[in-house]
Parts: C-alpha cells; structure tokens; sequence
DNA sequence: TAATTGTACATTGTTAACAATTAATTGCAA
DNA sequence: TTGCAATTAATTGTTAACAATGTACAATTA
C-alpha cells in the first residue's frame, strides 16, 4: 500500500513553482503575476498569494509591496559558501543523532529513495532528480531532528540551488548517497558525517 | 531626525505578534484565532492570514490544515546548541566581511541602538531590549550581507528565543555589544569574531 | 458503560468585488 | 525631440460573504 499523503491545493501549487524555479524554468527576477498563477492553476488569487509569501520566506522569491514577487537572484559565492557550511552543520547533527537511532524500515525507505534517483538519473530526467535528491536529504534530516529541524534546514538548501553540471555529469552523485544510507546502517556516525561532507558542496 | 520607515499594515501587526511571542506573552501553543486577531488589529481576516503564514515560516508558529496556527514550543536543547553554532557561523561571517569595510556612520548607527538598549535596561524594559537586541545584531548581519543573509539569519535567532534571565540580570549584555562595535571600529575581525562568540549563547 | 454515529457549532479555506497603489501612456510645453 | 504632468491601465491590497472542514457534544446502539 502506497500511502501517498493528501496535500491541500495551496501545498500542490508551492510544489510546482518550487519546482519551476528550481529546474530554472523559471530565471531569475522572472515577475510572478498573481491572476495568472491564478487562472494556470484554476484557483483565486487568495491561495496563490499564499504560495507567495511562503516562497518569499524560503527565499525563492523577492517580494516588494505593492509592486509584487519575482525570482530570487543566485547567492553570492560568499554566501553559497556559507550556506555549504551551515547545511554540512546540520545534516551532521542530523547523522550523529541517528547513530543507533534509527529502524531497519526508515533505511529501507532511504534505499527506495535512492532508487528513485536512479531511476531518475538513468532516463535523463535531471530537474526530477533534483526533487528526489532534496526528498532524500529531507527524509533523513527529518527522521534527526523532526520539523524542527526540517524548517531550520529547508531555506539554506533551496537558496543554495543545486550543482546541475555535477548531477548531469555523473553516476557518483547517486552513490554517495547509497554511501551514506551504508554508513547510517553500520551505525558508523563518523562515516556517515565524511559521506555527507562529500555529498555537499 | 529620526526616520521611522514607513510600515505596512501586515508588517505592523507581524511586529506585535512577534513581541508578543518573543517576550512570552504569548505562552507556547496558544491558539491564535483569526478572527479575534482581526478584530484587534482592526482589519480583515485576510491580512491577518498572511502575517500568520509569515511567522510560521520564520518558526515561531505551527500550524495545520484546516485547525488553525498555535505558537511554537522551544527548540530541544540539541537544536538549541545547533542554532547556536550556526547563528555564530552566520555573524562571525558577517564579522570578517566587514572588516576594512564599514562606514564610520554605520558605526555610529550601532552605538545609537546600543544606547537605546542600554535606556531599556535602565528603565527595566526587558521586552523592549530583547527586540533592540535583535535590532543591533539584524542591522550588523544585513550591512554584511544584505537581505540574503538577513533571511538566513533571521529564522534561526527568532526560533532560539532570547535568554531572559541573562538579560534580566545583567548589565554585561549591553557592555558585549560596545566590544564588538569597538572591534569593528577598529576593524580588527578576530577581535570582534572573539566578542561575537562570547555574546552569543 | 464504551464506542460510535449524527448533528450543531466554530473555525479555517476560498472566492469575487472593491480600494489603493504602482506602472504605463498620453498630451503638452519648452 | 525631450522632459514633465496628468491621465489611464494594470496590479496588488483589502474586505466580506460563502464553502468546506474540523471540533465538541448529545443521542444511539451494542
């Protein structure tokens, strides 16, 4: 039994444009109108206001009064180097407190992930193996640290945007995570920590 | 001449709210009803959505689909120390990034919010210094690092909550600000990293 | 009595109309 | 033509009514 989670409207909507803008279908101060969001997604512009401001809060979107949200512009490098340290300091925590910590279901249920991402990655669907990568990395600090730590965590990832280059190029990408899941099931925190140091940067 | 920004209304009431929750006011997982909210802002329930979305985002509220938002409880005392790490992380950035790169006017701005906390102490206004806290500490992150790093920031100093007691007891509070200012005047980084550690905990 | 169903109530979610603000356009004068 | 002011259009902000959902409690049944 697939026990796919029922999401509301306005859940369903930040998705897509997570997603537009992360793929870069959306580009950088792309201007977000609010009737048109409204009529694509066949809702009023109550809800997609919503989505906004949530958007904005992550950091995807720049939003001004009275003028309106457009795509964020990439960090600095100063700042994405920042942002490299601080999700390392977190998804560290989060494999240090999942050392002997954690069940046989929840590893199973990263290996399914990783799969997914492999699946992804082999028939070129590359803005999807984003998604999957984020899903993963979210899984598992999620399964540390719960939402608290979900909400510390998620902002830092979705500005960082991701290395498209590196996840074009390469088949190592979906390794290291299955090195990471190995190290997270041989109890070995220290060799988790080294896997996730080398899986983000 | 003092130039109070023009606010919105959404950006007002966000404030209250967030001095409310802040000072503690507003006890951990108390409900917040929208209607009565708009009643005492004296607006619609529509503004009223956005502000609670916003604060949600920033971590000082929950909420859930169809119930309703409630304040936040503490962090646990290992994301506590986290958030601890990573706002150090962050302000230590914004230290070294300003070193031979900050205007003496700017400087003088901090020693204005630094005398108005120190009046806060003096007259026992402990809410009050704990926002002129954050006031001094968001205007020193931004001039390093503009909105970007205002909005990493920002979460993670809201959801770890202030430590009353210290601000309660102390006079040293105040006193940390003046050194670090005094090391950027200076503009000796190592100096006011040293200070920024010693502040923040 | 305990569990369950049904009903009334309170609260959030959504919508569409209207107000306020900003952006674009036009017309005029130098 | 260029620069500016006034006007118009487009867009966001706000409101109030309505719909959908969840909650609390009473009635019903085993």
């Amino acid at each position: 039994m697939t026990a796919s989670r029922i999401m509301s409207i306005r859940e369903q909507i930040a998705d897509v444009l997570r997603s537009d803008i992360i793929s870069g279908e959306l580009e950088p101060n792309t201007k977000l109108n609010e009737q048109l969001l409204a009529k694509r997604f066949g809702t009023s512009r109550g809800p997609i206001r919503d989505v906004l401001i949530k958007l904005t809060k992550e950091g995807l979107l720049v939003s001004k009064d009275n003028v309106g949200s457009s795509v964020s512009s990439p960090l600095s490098s100063g700042l994405q180097k920042l942002s490299v340290d601080i999700r390392r300091k977190i998804e560290e925590y989060a494999a240090k407190q999942l050392e002997n910590n954690i069940s046989e279901q929840d590893l199973d249920n990263m290996d399914a992930i990783i799969e997914k991402m492999q699946d992804h990655f082999d028939k070129e669907e590359f803005t999807e193996l984003t998604k999957t990568d984020i899903e993963f990395h979210k899984y598992f600090v999620g399964l540390a640290g719960g939402d608290d730590l979900v909400n510390l965590w998620y902002p830092v990832v979705l500005r960082m945007r991701m290395n498209y280059q590196r996840i074009g190029s390469s088949q190592k990408l979906v390794d290291e995570h299955k090195h990471i899941v190995d190290a997270l099931r041989q109890n070995n925190a220290k060799e988790a920590v080294a896997s996730i140091r080398k899986n983000i940067k």
